[in-house]
DNA sequence: CAGGGAAAGTTGAACCATCAACTTTTGTCG
DNA sequence: CGACAAAAGTTGATGGTTCAACTTTCCCTG
């Protein structure tokens, strides 16, 4: 926004849905990580990392394309798959068809991890968002939050490719 | 959750929405900090503060009543007062009639701080959110986020008081 | 085929949030 | 009235995130 043009405020509805809107996005992650550091002792972040390898081809993904997955960035990735390395839950891989890259493999314990912690994360998701929706407003929910990840993310860097 | 009952997993709507939203929970405050950052050299939770300030009577708040209202914990608000003190936008206040209490108060320099950051600010949340919306929509995405608030905070501990 | 630039990752430093322990003040209940 | 518990803040340590600098590999073009 430039100093040129006159700020266009914000109306009361538009007001009040900002409002509610704010406090989900800062309430609801405190919620989920609490939920996986209490159960599974994972953070958010881990738990997308591992859900996204275990759904993956041979459980294997380039680092780069795992941290769209995940939402992160690729510095941010590389230091959590340090340690989920030391925990035993994945394995780093040259590529051998480029040598830039690098992949991540789940392993048999990161797979059973994963599988231990998905119920108990999944059931707070619903629980805390779709227990408290009807299904017209899932789908509005749906339409909302794609038109605001297209202005968030114009590029597509993080859409899933195929899912 | 307990062990007990099955898991209610996610049909194809809903796992659509979630994708939808957890992106934007987790891309949205990256853009907006980025934006402050970069125009204001504020984070977000730093301006929220020094908005909730200029918003309150004498522009003066408890500690604890601010924390409620910037969503975040009394601790991570005494370190950023802390902070804000140090950059001359925020004064102590220890409250006469009760000792335990310290109040914040925004200096004019801070007043003037908000006003500078705020007209950027709401432009980039009209544009990432509000310029994507029907204003049919924008009155789904308040119900829905009520809604959703109402699970994540039962007891209204983060609800604005009146505002 | 040589060199420059882009792409993919890694690493260390600086910064911020969280957690638990602690201090001070106030209220309450024998 | 005395003591104990709760409330409000503060503080230091710990751990995770970001940012910028750096390395290695690959691609492309002259």
């Amino acid at each position: 926004m430039t100093d040129a043009e006159a700020t266009r405020w914000l109306d009361a509805g538009e007001r009040e849905a900002w409002l509610g809107l704010a406090g989900v996005m800062l309430l609801l992650p405190s919620v989920l990580d609490s939920q996986l550091q209490r159960d599974a002792g994972l953070s958010t972040f881990e738990y997308l990392v591992l859900a996204m390898l275990s759904e993956a081809p041979a459980r294997t993904l380039q680092l780069k394309t795992l941290a769209a997955l995940a939402n992160g960035s690729l510095s941010r990735l590389s230091h959590v798959v340090t340690r989920l390395e030391k925990r035993g839950w994945v394995r780093r891989e040259p590529s051998v068809v480029d040598g830039r890259i690098t992949v991540a493999v789940l392993t048999d314990e990161g797979y059973a991890k994963v599988v231990a912690s998905a119920s108990s994360h999944v059931g707070t998701v619903r629980e805390m968002v779709f227990d408290a929706l009807t299904p017209a407003q899932v789908g509005q929910l749906r339409d909302i939050s794609r038109q605001i990840m297209r202005r968030l993310d114009p590029e597509g860097r993080y859409e899933p490719p195929t899912a």
